[in-house]
DNA sequence: ACCTAAACCTGGGCGC
DNA sequence: TGCGCCCAGGTTTAGG
């Protein structure tokens, strides 16, 4: 469930649904998936939610944190008092002292809980969209200072953070750029134009709640599925035609060992 | 320093 | 039905 516009979606409900409670019990179904001590969260009250890219943060009232990354398939569902919801893949199950849970899913067991004493936020170094320092020229620092294919670099976590395959495709594309240009090729407009599609694209599918798909893609805190996969222009499109006015036929190359999707035609 | 491939895991979908 | 293969929102590490 993994980039920036999903995890802003989790954090975003789940700060209205969990703040001020506090869990009661921790259940490790596996293991390698929590780091820490789960004493270090329980038994004290939530104070905020926060995100770091693709990280979420839960803190709590004594300065302790949980942070939660989800990798490629990890989920994070409320279950009510009430309800109940698949749990094939529930890893580790989050009682919270109102009777609900927070059910830890991930079939694939790459995604991690990690309890941390006395949390310390620290300063990001890489910028990241929808904060203050992406900025046209933070971008165009960061461009020309890389040779590398542009896709690449927009998922290279260390210089941009939050971006990850689904929305470097569509972003791409939206600014019409091919993925395998070097960084440092682009052009001036070309850059203020790809900054500004970074942040209608992101914002956008944070409107929609997130991208979700088949069976083990992103849900919602509630299970249900957000909407942006239905504005995917390339994203899994191989051999469809171009929504452009180009006519040409979207493509699928492997870069670096992940699906870049593209229009050949209209993505100089 | 750079780039790729493999590793971490599992499930779904496809062709035969 | 079953087997083998390819695919998958990410990141880290090993190797060239």
């Amino acid at each position: 469930m993994p980039e920036l516009p999903e995890v802003e979606t989790i954090r975003r409900q789940l700060e209205k649904a969990v703040v001020g409670k506090k869990i009661n019990r921790v259940e490790i179904l596996e293991p390698k998936m929590f780091i820490g001590d789960p004493k270090v969260i329980t038994g004290t009250k939530i104070a905020g939610v926060g995100r770091e890219a693709k990280i979420l943060q839960i803190l709590f009232a004594n300065g302790n944190a949980l942070l939660i990354h989800f990798k490629l398939n990890g989920q994070l569902f409320l279950e009510m008092f009430g309800t109940t919801l698949d749990r094939r893949f529930t890893r580790v199950i989050l009682y919270l002292d109102n009777g609900s849970r927070l059910l830890f899913n991930d079939s694939r067991k790459f995604a991690w809980m990690k309890a941390i004493k006395n949390y310390q936020k620290e300063e990001p170094k890489a910028i990241e969209p929808l904060r203050n320092d992406f900025t046209v020229k933070n971008l165009s620092k960061i461009l020309s200072r890389s040779r590398k294919p542009i896709k690449l670099l927009l998922m290279d976590q260390k210089k941009i953070a939050g971006i990850g395959n689904i929305y470097a495709n569509e972003v791409l594309f939206a600014g019409r750029i091919n993925p395998f240009r070097f960084a440092n090729s682009l052009k001036p407009e070309e850059i203020k134009k790809l900054h500004s599609v970074i942040l209608k694209i992101l914002k956008k599918a944070i409107q929609c709640k997130g991208s979700s798909g088949k069976d083990e893609w992103f849900r919602q805190l509630d299970a249900s599925p957000g909407c942006y996969q239905e504005h995917f222009l390339v994203y899994q499109k191989e051999d469809q035609r171009c929504p452009g006015a180009c006519h040409g036929m979207i493509k699928r190359k492997k870069q670096s060992g992940r699906s870049t999707f593209y229009c050949p035609k209209c993505q100089k």
